[in-house]
DNA sequence: CGCCGTTATATGTCCGGACAACCTGACCTA
DNA sequence: TAGGTCAGGTTGTCCGGACATATAACGGCG
């Protein structure tokens, strides 16, 4: 019960954007502004398809991307249902950097050293290369209102960035991936904890024996080849990790 | 190049599992055993549906299944290509039991509490309830090969489970959950660490101060509806937390 | 020999329709 | 009243086709 107002669509059929995708980001935004309940029905395909002049299928991509994201939930015989949100991000392949951006923590990274050298075996395993490869290491400190954060070490694949120290010191490790024409795929990651070592400590300012959190995490390009390999070390006091994740049903 | 051979599937019309679920299965049986050549192409949708004497709809919602799943990729004039795997659980709503007996670390579990009580603040709102609203608390010790592993502390509504404390000493929770004709559909997690209190260190074997892996996971039904709030604490040594994300593009 | 346009091929998008399976609520019956 | 039955409505599945678009390989031109 409760219709809402039909909702106004404007889909462009000139656009390059595809229709489907043009709908659901309405939809989306329509959800997250309130234009449509949570718990509330979306009304059934074929009506919205005739109403917006789109042919079911189509609609039924659109709603079927927001299933996908959690926002809708399908119920045969019954409808689909805008779900009482609090689904934000499914998890992303997200950056630390990107992350304190985010949160207006005024990021900042200190880079501690930049070169290649030979691959070590825990290394070479991870990057899927023989041992003794040339990798390149970077490793970093990062910042967050001038205080540190984390102590990030990296392994790539030589030239795979040729990003310099400088480059590396204004934004995040990802996002020089990216813009170097790599599209990310997905990633192996290992989140544990242990206590600081006195080298650990001094970096991150904190005493000897504090708990830390670790990651270790390799990433992979659609072509499944591991792209890099990180192992960095965070300020249990001053960082956890938060996400959302989906039921795959 | 390097075309396999046509390879076989078998497709039951009078099933009720649906055409592309089959082909979905045992395309991804194929690529799991070998029989798919990681990096290879997998043929044109169009002959793959002829040959198959399916509809390329239905072909393609097969493959796009596996897509979804991080297994293929697709690339827009060049074809759908079995990607060098690497990918198994692109993370799932895991329950610290089925892991550890997946791991084959026979777990076992020791109710220390179990009891209903006035929902504090922060429960409450974990849980979308109003302050002061009775909630199921369950206090939980996960050994395995005898040993300490966690202490689990979760709250969830009254009347949402009715299984007593013997239950929870042979299985999981969430299996639990599931059992009550629940369908889990999403959670928000928080992953940190600290150390450990006189008490938490007696609890876990293991010495004041020690780094300790923490979670806290509020989880949500179909219907939005929090089911299930818990706070748990994993000893650092000896468990981390290890998973697999793709990116959604 | 190298650059560039053409062409073949593959996926991406979209359409219109058909039937099946399922849920809900109303109705009828015992 | 309580129970089952039936009809309506909605999503799930599947079909066959059409055109657009991106990519790579081929071939011709300078």
């Amino acid at each position: 019960m409760a219709n809402q107002p039909p909702l106004q669509f404007s889909l462009d059929r000139s656009s390059p954007v595809p229709l489907y995708y043009q709908l659901s980001q309405q939809l989306e935004a329509a959800i997250e502004q309130g234009g449509l309940a949570p718990g509330s029905l979306l009304g059934n395909e074929i009506d919205l398809a005739a109403r917006l002049g789109l042919s079911r299928p189509t609609v039924r991509q659109a709603i079927q991307s927001l299933v996908d994201k959690g926002l809708l939930v399908r119920r045969r015989g019954v409808g689909t249902q805008v779900l009482h949100s609090q689904v934000k991000r499914p998890l992303e392949l997200s950056s630390l950097y990107d992350d304190l951006e985010a949160a207006g923590q005024q990021p900042a990274t200190r880079v501690l050293h930049h070169g290649t050298e030979a691959a070590a075996a825990g290394v070479a395993a991870a990057l899927g290369v023989p041992e003794g490869t040339e990798v390149l290491r970077i490793e970093r400190l990062r910042l967050a209102h001038g205080e540190p954060m984390a102590h990030l070490c990296n392994h790539l694949p030589v030239g795979l960035l040729d990003a310099g120290p400088a480059r590396l010191e204004e934004t995040g490790l990802y996002r020089l991936i990216r813009a170097a024409g790599i599209t990310l795929h997905s990633a192996r990651q290992t989140i544990g904890a242990r206590a600081a070592t006195a080298e650990e400590g001094e970096r991150l300012a904190e005493p000897e024996g504090a708990p830390l959190l670790t990651m270790e995490r390799t990433t992979y390009d659609d072509t499944g080849r591991a792209v890099e390999y990180g192992s960095h070390v965070y300020r249990a006091s001053r960082y956890s990790f938060e996400f959302q994740l989906l039921v795959r049903s």
